[in-house]
DNA sequence: ATGAAGTTGCAATGCACGTTGTACTCTACC
DNA sequence: GGTAGAGTACAACGTGCATTGCAACTTCAT
């Protein structure tokens, strides 16, 4: 699937090297300055427009792999922060705090790669849909998995009640994350520190409602 | 605040009408096509390039026009079907979940809106603030701030337990309405019904998990 | 009707930018 | 150390497009 934008086996040593300065130059001037121009994206990987153009067919194509890199980076991050705070588990109200605080400090820490979401959400209707297939695959699904295999074992283990834990991650998502991207413009308008732990306190609250177990036995409807 | 984007008032009968079609011709062209150029919004709308300069300063400007005047009238719509399915409650969850998918088809109906808003949210570091904030006023704010209203009353009714009902509204928000826009890209992927009503569902659920009084008495947390 | 205001079609300007070709230089490997 | 495979600088091409000027034409208020 991402077969188009692996980059290909080659025997020259420092190949892999100028490929990554590329795009690592892109994901910089593309966050930066918006769908900009290929001179910039040069300059920024201290490269020449012509080799930007051996390495890659055209911008679309750089800009695909600009992200599908960046997705991984990023989902990485996020998939680390879950296993640091909900490997052991003490106080999950307190921990799911923390993850979500996490979460919100990583937006910060990627600027570059949100605005690429940006941008490609932007086009939605016009990207390739197999470039936007594979974002999705290798990003926020890699993601909304791990959480869901995290809340899972809580639930084994009595702390969280269940059905589904796939959306039980997509609605701890949304209450703590998709508000914080909504209210930031996706990160693009930084965002009160006071304001973002009154949200994630409260998306936190109104989720445990909906999933812990009740107190005394195991039912609810 | 949108003071420089209001039609001024002019004495010429028919001015208006252009400056209508103009916009109207901004916001089919932009939404279909992206930020695209503006003789095909000259030809959209019937008018001449020049005209279009004649009654706004630049692109830029009509964008911002464009989206405030769609911003009010999605706005409108998702007002009214709050008015229609909250008035006069029966069964608040039934109605919940045929405002969810009221909702959820007005982005259907709206294809451009959601487009125009991509669109702006991609450019979000580069937007001048004001439009920015204009249109949140104008639009999502506004919503949210009915939909607070609304469930307020409810709240009076003893039908729900909220206690900012501002935060309320926008969970309900993020639950039902967020996980749709994510899930369809703003709405350039149509969503399958089924998959919609499953989101609609056990977002409804969540939500009235967290905010429905119990069962006996009137306190909770 | 008449003149001012508004509209139109057209051309022109000017710029930004993606993309490619070419000739030269560099450098990793044998 | 030589050579093939990369990289670089530079220029050129073509295009698309925002924006403006202009002269002729239309429309509206009085």
């Amino acid at each position: 699937m991402t077969s188009q934008n692996d980059a290909p086996a080659h025997p020259r040593r420092g190949w892999a090297d100028k490929r990554q300065a590329i795009i690592r130059g892109a994901r910089t001037v593309f966050g930066r300055d918006g769908y900009a121009g290929i001179d910039a994206i040069a300059t920024e990987a201290g490269v020449s427009t012509r080799t930007i153009y051996n390495h890659f067919q055209d911008k679309e194509q750089l800009f695909s792999c600009a992200i599908q890199e960046s997705a991984v980076q990023v989902r990485d991050a996020l998939v680390e922060q879950m296993s640091r705070h909900l490997d052991t588990v003490t106080d999950l109200e307190a921990d799911l705090l923390a993850l979500a605080h996490a979460w919100v400090a990583s937006m910060a820490q990627f600027p570059d790669h949100f605005a690429l979401v940006r941008l490609m959400t932007a086009e939605a209707n016009r990207f390739p849909a197999e470039a936007l297939d594979a974002w999705q695959e290798l990003g926020p699904r890699a993601a909304r998995a791990a959480l869901a295999h995290h809340l899972g074992l809580l639930a084994g283990r009595g702390l969280l009640e269940i059905g589904d834990p796939d959306r039980a991650a997509r609605h701890f998502h949304l209450l703590v994350f998709a508000e914080v991207t909504e209210r930031s413009h996706h990160g693009a308008v930084p965002l009160d520190e006071a304001v973002i732990t009154e949200i994630i306190t409260a998306g936190v609250r109104t989720f445990l409602r909906g999933h812990i177990p009740p107190p005394g036995a195991g039912r609810q409807q």
